[in-house]
Formats: C-alpha cells, sequence, structure tokens
DNA sequence: GCCAACGTTGGC
DNA sequence: GCCAACGTTGGC
C-alpha cells in the first residue's frame, strides 16, 4: 500500500465538504499537471491511503485521512466546455487527465498545521515534499516512515475514529 | 531545442 | 498583496 498527500483549497472543496458528500466520497478532479496526473494514472491503487491538505488558507494544513476507492478513470471536467477544467485539446479516445475516487475515513482535529509539520522538516520528515520551497504539486508520494510520523501527532486518533463513525451513522440514517 | 515571458501556486 | 518558485508557452 502506498501513502500520499492530496491538497486542496478549503474554499473549494475542504473537508467539510467531502463529510457531507455521498458516501463521503469524491472524485479527485482538475488535476492538470503531468507529474501529478501521472502518479494519479499510473500509481494510485485501490486501499492507498492520503491525507487530505488543505492548502492556500488560513490554516494550512493536514485535515483528514481519505482512502483511494476508485483507481484511474478519465476526468469527466476536461470534457465540459462549461467547466473551468475544460480541455478542448483531450479526446474521450485519447484522454489526457485522470481521477480517482477517495472516500473520507476520517477527519483529523485539531487539524496538523504546516508549522506543525515544519517542527519535523530537519528530522523525521525532512524529504517531504511539500515542506519544501516552491512545491506546487497537488499530489505528492509519501514513506511509509512520514506517514506514521504525522499520524503519531494525533494520538487520541482511535478514539476520535470511534466517535466519528458513530455520528456517521447518525447522518446516513437520517437521510434514508 | 533554447530561453524569455508569462501565469499560477501557495505560504506568509 | 507580495514574492519566490516553477511549469508552460511561443518566438526564433
Amino acid at each position: 500500500m502506498q501513502y500520499w498527500l492530496m491538497k486542496s483549497e478549503p474554499d473549494v472543496f475542504g473537508i467539510d465538504a467531502l463529510a457531507r458528500a455521498p458516501r463521503r466520497t469524491t472524485g479527485w478532479e482538475g488535476v492538470r499537471n503531468y507529474q501529478a496526473r501521472n502518479m494519479l494514472r499510473d500509481d494510485f491503487r485501490k486501499g492507498d491511503r492520503a491525507f487530505f491538505y488543505h492548502s492556500s488558507c488560513e490554516v494550512p494544513g493536514v485535515a483528514g485521512v481519505v482512502k483511494v476507492v476508485r483507481e484511474a478513470y478519465p476526468d469527466p471536467t476536461q470534457f465540459d466546455a462549461k467547466s473551468e477544467y475544460y480541455d478542448a485539446g483531450s479526446t474521450r479516445e485519447a484522454p489526457r487527465w485522470f481521477s480517482v475516487d477517495v472516500q473520507l475515513e476520517r477527519r483529523i482535529e485539531p487539524v496538523i498545521t504546516l508549522l506543525e509539520l515544519r517542527e519535523h522538516e530537519t528530522s523525521a520528515l525532512r524529504e517531504m515534499l511539500v515542506l519544501k520551497r516552491g512545491n506546487r504539486l497537488s499530489v505528492t508520494p509519501l514513506t511509509a516512515a512520514e506517514w506514521r510520523c504525522i499520524v503519531a501527532l494525533r494520538p487520541s486518533v482511535a478514539s476520535s475514529r470511534a466517535a466519528q463513525s458513530t455520528a456517521g451513522l447518525r447522518t446516513r440514517s437520517k437521510k434514508s
């Protein structure tokens, strides 16, 4: 299993929006960078875990854990002339851009802030791409060691996970 | 195929 | 709003 970090701007689509989405699942659409595209298309596997990272906002940081529930398929927004992600140069026969589906597994509360991550940037998180200046990749791989280091910053995860699955059940039963 | 100009990203 | 970093574009 692989670990990832996926960036999203909470003003556009944040952890709250994901928590409210049907099945707490979303297509990761709109990636228009070839390096990130290649990872989504070639390397993302069902069952991989990713941190949901809030960027370009007041408190940048890791806001949750998501699970890859569907592997790469053509990003539908590239064919939608009304979408801001529309790409006139892409065809259905040879799609240029790909999405995966991710499902919210648990929130991380409070958010693990970028400042907090930076406390480890000279040791355990030395290689972490999101900490490097000018990193613009919206999707980056993490090592298992980096994943463990970040998860360990919120030792209360076990209890909050239980509380959340209860909350999730309540939400679902309200809908049905 | 080089490279300057330009646009976007994202932390601060 | 600033600015550094970096990908993309387009002229040559």
